[in-house]
DNA sequence: CAACACAAAGTAG
DNA sequence: CTACTTTGTGTTG
C-alpha cells in the first residue's frame, strides 16, 4: 500500500481533496505513535482545521488501511472509535503498541 | 447560497 | 476545573 495508490482510490471513491489529505497523513503515523486531529489538520496543509479532521476520519471509507486507532484527542485521551465513544480494545492496543 | 453538524482547540473565569 | 467562543470543511435544505 503506498499513498499514490491510495490517493487514487480514495478519490476514485469520490472523496474531497481534503479528505484524502487527511486520511493519508493519518495512514503515515509510525508505529507506536499518536496523532491528535490538530497534527493530522496541519500536517495535511490545514492548521486549525482540527473538527474537519474528525469529520473527514469519521466518514473514513477504508476503516481497515487507515489506523484511526493512533488518533486521539489534544488531552491525551481516545476520543471515539469505530462510532464509539471510548474502545478499551483501542487503548490497550496503543498500550500494547507503546504509544502510551 | 445558507444553516447545521463534527471524534477539537483556544481563551476566559 | 468548567463555560463560552472560534474554527475549517462536509452535509443537508
Amino acid at each position: 500500500m503506498n499513498r499514490k495508490l491510495m490517493a487514487q482510490r480514495l478519490e476514485e471513491r469520490g472523496l474531497t481533496n481534503f479528505q484524502i489529505k487527511i486520511l493519508l497523513t493519518t495512514m503515515e503515523i509510525p508505529k507506536g505513535r499518536t496523532a491528535t486531529y490538530k497534527e493530522i489538520a496541519a500536517r495535511a496543509g490545514y492548521p486549525g482545521a482540527s473538527r474537519a479532521a474528525g469529520t473527514a476520519l469519521r466518514k473514513n471509507p477504508f476503516p481497515i488501511a487507515i489506523p484511526c486507532h493512533r488518533v486521539v484527542k489534544s488531552s491525551g485521551e481516545t476520543g471515539s472509535y469505530s462510532g464509539r465513544s471510548n474502545s478499551r480494545i483501542k487503548k490497550e492496543l496503543l498500550k500494547k503498541e507503546g504509544a502510551i
